[in-house]
DNA sequence: ATTTTGTTTTGACAATGTCAAAACCTTTAC
DNA sequence: GTAAAGGTTTTGACATTGTCAAAACAAAAT
C-alpha cells in the first residue's frame, strides 16, 4: 500500500495517529478481523478504543480505500487490496483466509450482469475448505 | 419438499410438533431467516422458543435436510432446496434472495478443487444488486 | 492563536446466536 | 396399552459482534 499519510489527504480525510495505525496493521495483516486490528493496534501505539476501530474502519471502507469482507461464522475481515476483483479462500477449520485470483483472468462468475431483474454490481465468491495446516492436523 | 414426516424419520429424527412446522414454514417461505421462521411456526401451532427453532434449524441443516446461507450484513437464511449447488441472488437494499443457477449448467467457479494448498469442498457464490422493487423505490 | 470542524472516547444498547439445566414429549420395549 | 429410556423443548443467562449518542478532544483552516 501507498504512504498511508498520502492516501488520506487523497481522501481528504483528516490524519490521525489511530487512522494511520490501524492502515498500516491491515497492510501488515490481511483479512485481520476489526478485534485483531485493535491488538495490533495498542501493540503499535499503546490505545485505541474499540469505537473507534470500527470508525476508522467504517470510514475508509466508506471510501474504497479498504475492502471488507464477511464470510459466514466470522467476524468481518479487512484487506487494502482493492479494485481488483480477486475472491478468496477460507479454511472452515480455522478461518485463515487467502486471495485467489479469478481463474482464467477474465471472472466467468461476474457474466451476470442482469438477471431475473435485478441490477448486479458484484459477484462475490468464497472458495471453502481445508488450509494445509489443518489438513495436517486431522490426520 | 417431500413429507416432512417422512423426511424426518428417514434421518432417524424423532417427530416433533415443531420440526414439522419448522420444515413446512422453510418450504413456503425458502431464504428465510431462523425470526422470520419463529414467527411462521407461532402463527401456525401457535408457540414455540427461540431456542427451539435454532435447535432444529441446527439439527436439520447438520443432516443436510436443509441449507444454511449466510449473506454479509444478514442473519442466516434457510431453505430445503439442497444438493444441487444453486448460488444466491441478494438484494443490497432489502436482503431479499433467489436462487440462480450456476450460468450454462456447469459451473466454472467450481473448478478450482484444490488451490494454494486447500482443499476445496465448496464454491460458494453470491451475486449483490438491486432487486427490481428496490431499483423502482430509488427512481 | 483561535475557531471550526471532524475524530475519538465512553458507556449504553441491539441483534444474532450459544450454553446449560430442568421439564417435557417420542419412541421403544415390554 | 404402559412404562422406561432417551432425546427435545423450554427457560434464562450469557457471548460476540456491531451500533448509537453525547461529551471530550484533536486536526485543520483562518
Amino acid at each position: 500500500m501507498r504512504d498511508p499519510k498520502a492516501t488520506l489527504r487523497d481522501h481528504q480525510l483528516p490524519v490521525t495517529a489511530q487512522r494511520l495505525a490501524v492502515l498500516r496493521e491491515v497492510a501488515r495483516h490481511p483479512h485481520a478481523t476489526a478485534d485483531e486490528i485493535a491488538q495490533g493496534v495498542r501493540d503499535e501505539i499503546g490505545a485505541i478504543s474499540r469505537q473507534s476501530v470500527y470508525n476508522v474502519l467504517g470510514i475508509l471502507t466508506d471510501k474504497g480505500i479498504l475492502r471488507r469482507i464477511q464470510p459466514a461464522d466470522s467476524p468481518a475481515r479487512y484487506e487494502d487490496r482493492v479494485g481488483d476483483n480477486h475472491h478468496h479462500l477460507v479454511c472452515r477449520s480455522c478461518g485463515h483466509t487467502e486471495d485467489v485470483c479469478c481463474a482464467k483472468g477474465h471472472a466467468p462468475c461476474l457474466q451476470a450482469h442482469s438477471r431475473q431483474g435485478f441490477k448486479i454490481d458484484e459477484a462475490e465468491v468464497i472458495y471453502w475448505g481445508l488450509c494445509p495446516k489443518c489438513q495436517k492436523r486431522q490426520k
